[in-house]
DNA sequence: TGTTGATACAACTATAATACAAGTAGAGTT
DNA sequence: AACTCTACTTGTATTATAGTTGTATCAACA
């Protein structure tokens, strides 16, 4: 029976993957050196890394490099920053997918967080908009906003689709709050961020306010686990 | 392995403001200057510092230079270390159950983070202590924790039940690095933690440095996320 | 027929080198 | 005290180059 080459280069790379050689993260050897290191042509090298492409192992990005994938974002809790900037600093493209757009009574909503702590701090009716994120057109996030009706009054679904929240508002912003916590994957965010159902996710809810310290943003951020880490530099002082 | 040159700067850098090389606060030297050091050009040592500033790390201003993002940044940070202590403030009592104590070689390990990075940063024999944490009889955490060998060796079984790693180390703690992640319950961690199998846990990766910058304690902490959740203040950053 | 090798070219990326505008700080002058 | 000048900084843009993936073609081989 004849080894069919591409595959036994996969099976190798496979293996330098899985035990780290090859750090997730981490730009492959060129197709060039791979090729050199097993003597075989360019063509075979790309064969087997497309299979490895197929299972999900690594990714490619013309004119860098053949990464190894599964790569968690780092995000950095510095600073009120939005994903996108994050994704666009970490070499990813981002993207919007508007799920939905548009008034509604505070009274109807429904989260972790209560509707009525929604209503008091935005009032009775809020503009909500649902949206995915996508990082290398792969979903990466599941975000819903609720902003305050004058706000919102000012917004189209196109704008929303275009740019972030942030630099939409005509407010300068003052801060936030988050709370970070996991859950295991719902139904419908299992289909939008397209992980398999009973997976984990992170769920973070943030409350945005303006320079004067008014509400003008409630949000919740729902991140599959394998794709979102949270980095936080600690200094001394909070040491006990 | 190929490696992109700004990111490896940028680790770089980010290394020198942890451990306060550059303190808060401080200018950096000029985009020329560490162009000269890191024999780059000012295009790639931007990019360096673009990441940085996107991570919250630094402020630029034109005509004068790059500034160590101040204090104030970090310090509403603080509250996430203080998981343990706010369970005392909340008039909670705290119990520490050992699993495990003992010394063992790095390569042995098995952690979301590999074990070869445990290796590099602590060597490889370290001090290997299982915890789990209980509030009011019902746990809340599992901990483990890796200790550098020469510090572990100073540690006893019935010391570390008692008290934490930070009161007990003769060393003045630098700061840790914290990553924030989900996950679905092992079957391990299941039964110590007494949550059904399948459902969602906080996973805290942490790297403790001392005051020199050294890496001192690598440690991996589990919450059961119906009991747990993170709340970070987020001050407003200069926006791009 | 499918695998492999060899080659060529387009499109893209990171990096370097260079130039100039715009802002800051400080020394010197008036 | 106010102004000017100078040196240095970041912000931005352009051009160039080497190296990479994306894609296509043709030929050799089992």
């Amino acid at each position: 029976m004849r080894q069919i080459r591409y595959q036994i280069i996969a099976e190798n790379l496979r293996g330098r993957i899985a035990d780290r050689r090859y750090p997730a993260g981490q730009l492959l050897p060129s197709e060039a050196m791979l090729g050199a290191e097993f003597d075989a042509s360019r063509v075979t090298i790309r064969k087997a890394l497309e299979v490895l492409r197929s299972e999900g192992l690594v990714e490619s990005r013309q004119g860098l490099g053949w990464i190894v994938s599964s790569v968690p974002v780092r995000q950095p809790l510095a600073g009120l920053t939005t994903i996108e900037a994050q994704l666009r600093a970490s070499g990813r493209t981002p993207e919007r997918r508007i799920i939905a757009f548009g008034f509604r009574s505070t009274s109807s909503i429904e989260t972790p967080e209560n509707a009525s702590s929604i209503a008091q701090k935005l009032g009775d009716r809020v503009l909500e908009v649902i949206r995915v994120n996508l990082a290398d057109g792969k979903p990466f996030a599941r975000v819903t906003v609720w902003c305050r009706e004058d706000l919102g009054a000012e917004l189209s679904r196109s704008q929303v689709a275009e740019r972030s929240f942030y630099d939409l508002l005509p407010v300068r912003l003052g801060g936030a709050i988050q709370t970070i916590g996991a859950a295991v994957v719902s139904g419908e965010d299992a289909a939008l961020l397209e992980v398999p159902a009973g997976s984990a996710v992170l769920v973070v809810q943030r409350t945005t306010t303006d320079a004067d310290g008014s509400v003008v943003l409630v949000s919740e951020h729902v991140f599959p686990a394998h794709l979102t880490q949270f980095v936080v530099e600690l200094p001394p002082v909070a040491m006990v």
